[in-house]
DNA sequence: TAATTGGTTAGCCATGGGGCTAACTATAGG
DNA sequence: CCTATAGTTAGCCCCATGGCTAACCAATTA
């Protein structure tokens, strides 16, 4: 578990970087040589290169040489992880949304119970408590 | 457009660093002070403060002091931001997928075909087209 | 008014990230 | 065998990041 959150730095600080996400973009649409993903930048090859290795390292994106070229594709799992981090901080946050909207309900009802004092007998302003 | 993809960076960023996750994830449930946010981490202040504005520039947090304590709270719409990014990539793969499920069905109805010699009156290997 | 509390600013330091060039390895092709 | 291609390694540079301390406001509160 406490892997999965270093992996979760990995995986954020790479896609952190505009030409990390092109390349991941680019891999969505299929495997590609470092050769082919790199010609669209203009960027000198080693440093490419330390791109490639970091969105590597970070899981997102595996690689395998055969002969002098080396091709790269993309691990979906990562992506996937990174975005299920998103997914459960809008659950947190939507339930925290709802027991506020509940909360809200709740005032409206005591406001409307105070501003109707036919009912309930009550003579002076009494919202303090709880 | 382009306006979003440098805001990816900071958004990125500042999520790539397990601090400032964690406080995102405390911000999920509710606002707080700095001081409050600040108090699980043995930090000291003004570092702390750093990840803090970090998160306020890359529109993840917005913060507003009265008196003389800041409080900050989530602003969810830089998140759903990028959440959108990942489920744009997964649709895009998932597409791919798709087309590559249906080239691996094709695959296999060709070779069907060429190991059925029955019907389709074909002498040799006619495959190469397309 | 004096002291505490809650942030803020300024400035220092070490590390790491992102870029480069130059030189090198190893495969493919002529 | 020689050359061009595709990566790789090594090493340099600069600046951004993440941490610190010390000193400094500005509201509360005693």
């Amino acid at each position: 578990m406490a892997n999965q959150l270093s992996r979760l730095d990995q995986v954020f600080a790479a896609l952190a970087d505009p030409t990390r996400r092109a390349i991941v973009m680019r891999l969505c649409a299929g495997e590609a040589s470092v050769g082919e993903l790199a010609d669209p930048f203009e960027m000198a090859l080693p440093s490419f290169m330390k791109h490639i290795h970091v969105l590597e390292t970070s899981g997102l994106v595996l690689s395998e040489k055969s002969g002098r070229v080396r091709t790269c594709r993309l691990s979906p799992d990562a992506l996937v992880g990174a975005e299920d981090w998103f997914q459960q901080q809008r659950a947190i946050w939507e339930a925290r949304l709802d027991r506020f909207e509940a909360y809200v309900m709740q005032m409206k009802k005591e406001r409307a119970a105070a501003n109707r004092p036919s009912k309930t007998a009550n003579k002076t302003t009494k919202r303090k408590g709880s």
